[in-house]
DNA sequence: CTATCTGCAAACCGTTTGCAGCGTT
DNA sequence: AACGCTGCAAACGGTTTGCAGATAG
């Protein structure tokens, strides 16, 4: 599963007209399988495990690559805004723990009937809508009792 | 109603302990008022009119009190994570135009079994949602369709 | 009168850009 | 062989900090 989509990734990578390189290689294959938010420098230091002469710059510019895919998504908390996940797909949204940045995806959300009566009561044409869902995943649970919330 | 809301706000600046001064009186006057999210620069300009002598640092931090007051809270979109609005009340979620940034907040979502049926499947403790919907309010939806959807 | 606030200038730091050399195709 | 990609170093720009003087209470 996770190999297929790293060859898929890689195959709209070659199709878009780019280049397989091995830094795009390693960093692809990480975010691929990321099940927490992950910032350019949690991507470098990530990435230059599986290829020590990784940039940063490279980072950056691979993330931005793989957004313009739409294979990649910023993922948005209150206090940090430069996070990169996998893209939902489809109709998912994000459940994310606002301790340790852990993620999910999830769906079931049916909020056709409220867009409609805020576009007609607002007079806005809706394009789009951000469900997210911000907790405490079941390993930060422990820790975050202890302290109360906080440090 | 404007004028009472910024005398309130004045009063809990003044009940923590803060100074009332020109220029976070001209602050609060104005973000009290705005239907845009604004950045930085944005109140700084504005504040400026009231208060000519206003300086941009004088802007963060008082966008930092008022945030740490629960009176402002930044506004978060696809490109642009630094802009401040009022911040909602109770249960309100947030309308905002991905044109202008017009921005208005709404009542009447149920998420309440939703979040319920995540919280068990994941085994997160959901501590809070975002809900917000953007769309291009009534005086950009024609600049929109003239261009389609940018420049 | 004192503590807080203000504006300026400088420091900071994450991100972007320019460029020469390298690697993919 | 050609063009895109990479890493380095430098530039950039928004935000924060240090500080001396101004001002609210």
């Amino acid at each position: 599963m996770t190999v297929t989509e790293t060859e898929r990734w890689l195959e709209l990578l070659e199709q878009k007209g780019s280049r397989i390189t091995g830094p795009r290689k390693a960093i692809v294959e990480l975010m691929v399988d990321a099940d927490h938010a992950l910032n350019p420098v949690d991507v470098f230091d990530r990435a230059r495990v599986k290829y020590p002469k990784m940039g940063l710059v490279t980072v950056y510019r691979t993330l931005e690559v793989l957004s313009d895919l739409g294979l990649v998504e910023r993922v948005h908390q209150a206090d940090d805004c430069h996070m990169y996940l996998r893209a939902a797909q489809g109709h998912e949204h994000l459940l994310i723990c606002s301790c340790c940045g852990k993620a999910a995806y999830f769906s079931g959300d049916d909020l056709g009937m409220l867009i409609q009566r805020i576009s007609m009561e607002s007079g806005f044409s809706i394009q789009g809508h951000w469900l997210q869902l911000q907790g405490l995943c079941q390993s930060c649970q422990p820790k975050k009792i202890q302290t109360q919330q906080g440090e």
